[in-house]
RNA sequence: GGAGACGUCGCAUAGUCCGGUCUAGUGCGCCACCCUGCUAAGGUGGUAACGGAGCAAUCCGUUCGAGGGUUCAAAUCCCUCCGUCUCCGCCA
């Protein structure tokens, strides 16, 4: 949720922030509208409550006659009350429906749809695999090579977009987890295992049931949603509390499995497992002060980075353009590894800033010098995911379909160094 | 799944039976000041959040797990839900 005071006080930034996201800035007009309504309408419901309980205590101190009398009264007031009640109820609820329909104000993002982001640096060799005098497979035909992958069976159990991993497979996505949990927790994180399955204020909360519900599964029977990322669970986990951010921010390392109904995005992805209903993630949350938000975004970055080099990938930044950010981010960078087999990038980590925006529908708050209180601001990344074997296969492999292991990773694999196709 | 107990302003607790005197008391903690040569102890005052009005002092409203109901009036009575604990059953 945006902060009121701003859309008070300076509409036209919201405005612009709407225009920037190709949304509508009408929709400012129309909070600013539903304001002034509930603001009246408490106005004139508070003061006929005050009357009402202070005859309240009249009735409790009078007898007899006077007493029937101030009841009458009384009892008159306490319908208009009700009233007065319903009314501003409404006026709230509306003033909220226009306000939850707003997304983050964007910072500093560049203007445009999905295709105007910003490339602000490539790092690592993208190799030539035709100087190296071999065509380069793909992730599944590596995968199913090293019987490392199982999509056939995947669909079989549980339908397409499922999938087994096998073998190194499943070894390779537990070392690449680990190793990003150990970085994490070399950085000072807090790691953490999420709840997959939360309430449908903490899915609201945080901002995922706005234009993208559709990509949420949801459990009827219980009113659970199963949550896309552990950022979910991680922004609930202090939610409705005073946190102390004086030691600096609080940072979090979840590890979960992620759930997506992929219900937009038919024929997109459909070998293979760049694009799954089900996958594991290690992602960074973030706590803190909205002045030192911008800073610990770069810091978030930067450990992707370092994550990514671990894994020895090449991989290009992008500030990626307002229309194409999620409702609660006010910037968004990602790292896109290269995938040679479709000469393109493929996002492998995005990392949100969202500001206050998360913070202040979930009731995050830290206590100012001065006593009072407001609202912090919670960032979130991406330290590694299943979709990372992906790129690990595609740009370590080798011509006879062996893959080469990235040093950082090898620890994690019992030293292996080469994962070896199965005859 | 069954039975019972409980949920109060950071923590602990009073208040609930019998509705109004609750503007929610008390202790601890915390903050400020005072006193004491230092330490310990002591004294005085303050100490929830949110919304609104005001330059401000301050004032008004909402919130006693959540929601609904009864009533002129609800922490207090009724209903539903959620959570915690104890016991039983069932399953891993």
């Amino acid at each position: 949720m945006i902060d009121l005071r701003l859309l008070r006080d300076n509409p036209d930034v919201v405005r612009a922030s709407q225009v920037a996201r190709g949304d509508d800035p009408a929709l400012v007009d129309a909070a600013l509208d539903a304001d002034a309504r509930r603001r009246s309408s408490f106005a004139e419901f508070e003061q006929l409550r005050a009357e009402q309980k202070s005859m309240g205590k009249e009735v409790a101190r009078a007898q007899g006659d006077e007493k029937q009398a101030l009841l009458a009264r009384t009892k008159a007031i306490a319908e208009q009350v009700k009233a007065l009640q319903a009314d501003a109820d409404t006026a709230d609820v509306q003033l909220k429906e226009v306000l939850y329909s707003i997304a983050n104000v964007v910072e500093g993002a560049p203007p445009g749809g999905e295709e105007d982001f910003i490339v602000l640096r490539e790092e690592g060799t993208i190799r030539d695999f035709a100087a190296e005098g071999f065509t380069p497979r793909d992730h599944l035909e590596l995968g199913e090579g090293l019987a490392a992958i199982d999509t056939q069976r995947g669909a079989k159990v549980s339908g397409a977009r499922f999938y087994f991993l096998t073998g190194v497979g499943a070894r390779l996505e537990l070392a690449l987890l680990n190793a990003a949990m150990d970085l994490a927790i070399a950085e000072g994180f807090t790691p953490v295992i999420t709840p997959t399955l939360v309430k449908q204020e903490t899915m609201q909360g945080t901002g995922f049931l706005g234009k993208h519900a559709d990509e949420v599964y949801r459990l009827e029977k219980d009113d659970l949603y199963l949550v896309g990322t552990s950022e979910v669970a991680l922004a609930g986990f202090h939610s409705d509390e005073i946190l102390d951010l004086d030691g600096g921010p609080m940072r979090y390392a979840g590890w979960s499995a992620c759930y997506r109904r992929e219900a937009g995005s038919a024929g997109r992805d459909t070998r293979g497992i760049i694009r799954v209903h089900q996958f594991h993630k290690v992602e960074m949350f973030s706590y803190c002060r909205p002045e030192d938000a911008a800073a610990e975004h770069q810091r978030l970055l930067g450990w992707e980075e370092a994550m990514l080099q671990k894994a020895e990938l090449p991989y290009r930044v992008i500030d990626t353009a307002a229309g194409d950010l999620g409702s609660s981010a006010a910037r968004k960078f990602d790292c896109e590894a290269w995938l040679p087999t479709q000469d393109r990038y493929l996002e492998l980590t995005s990392t949100s800033n969202c500001t206050t925006f998360q913070a202040r529908r979930l009731g995050v708050r830290e206590r100012t010098e001065e006593g009072t209180t407001r609202n912090v601001a919670t960032l979130n990344g991406t330290l590694g995911t299943t979709r990372w074997i992906v790129a690990i296969l595609e740009n370590h492999q080798q011509a006879d379909g062996s893959v080469y292991v990235p040093e950082g990773l090898r620890p994690y694999l019992g030293g292996l160094e080469v994962l070896e196709p199965v005859k």
